[in-house]
DNA sequence: GTTATCTTGATGCGCTTGCATCTATGTGCT
DNA sequence: AGCACATAGATGCAAGCGCATCAAGATAAC
């Protein structure tokens, strides 16, 4: 049985888990440590943020996440009282959602944070060639995007999972 | 505000997520496919297998999991009958694990699916130059490796047998 | 030898997730 | 209009997770 995956295949794997799950823990004890909300949410807020009032099911899209769990964030921000929804002219079903003053507020205090940990957990440890092939190797592992130089991944700003 | 972080500093990181999890999914999904266990067990069945018999708290640390997860973890691969639980002696309160043969036969008919949906995401994706590259970009982000050349990561390696 | 402390592992509780399904509204066909 | 089907989002249920705490055995101190 050769046909096992090579051995730097198994090294990226192993890394890509480990560096992923550190980085990911290191932003959410900050978060937690400053009282605040944890990373999903910082993804969410930051999307209907940017867009001004986004569909749930855009929502879904740009956050890769399952119908039903955006569905329940949406409603925990909702409780929370970080984001409103409102009902869409046209459509029964939809929805249309938008932040609170709150939500803005909070996301703006989120952001140093996770700046702060992303700064201490990558680019600390990186020189920027090293940074920028990172970068690019990464992106040969990733579906949709391909092309080597600019790449236009989708939502690629600061959110995450 | 530009103490932000690099723009690819948050390159790196909404791929690092981005490639973990569409990776890991594409794993899940196969091994699901074929009706076996989720990707979790596998890494304890192997640490187990590897190392023959295992103190619970050896795989805490080894797989990185919190000590509860371990311990129902644990109790889900007896009651599937993967695993047999022993008491160790000289220590009444500690236990031994050792996997049984059904258990055996499982990780190796979980290790090909495995092997498979690991070439397909990330080996086919690279020429072996740039997954060296990748590999060493990644070990820079943890924590604990850091010589370059051979590296000792703790976890995954491949298994054949 | 009794008491305090540490270590190993389990567990009760509440919240989140995954899966499947449901409701309600919209669209298209006849 | 009437009926099938598609779309947007919610939800019941079972399983899993995180947190705090617990029980039992081991160690150390006095």
């Amino acid at each position: 049985m050769t046909d096992d995956p090579h051995a730097s295949t198994m090294l990226i794997w192993a890394r890509l888990m480990r560096a992923g799950g550190q980085i990911a823990a290191r932003i959410e004890a900050a978060l937690k440590a400053e009282g605040l909300p944890p990373l999903g949410w910082y993804a969410a807020l930051w999307e209907i943020e940017q867009a001004g009032s986004v569909r749930p099911l855009a929502l879904h899209e740009g956050l890769l996440l399952p119908q039903y769990a955006v569905s329940r964030l949406v409603e925990r921000l909702v409780q929370a009282g970080l984001v409103a929804r409102s009902a869409v002219a046209g459509d029964g079903r939809g929805q249309v959602l938008h932040l609170t003053p709150e939500g803005k507020a909070v996301r703006a205090r989120m952001w140093p944070v996770y700046a702060g940990a992303l700064r201490a957990g990558i680019e600390a440890r990186l020189q920027p060639a090293q940074a920028l092939g990172l970068a690019r190797g990464l992106g040969r592992l990733l579906d949709g995007v391909v092309r080597d130089g600019a790449v236009r991944d989708g939502a690629v700003r600061d959110s995450s999972t």
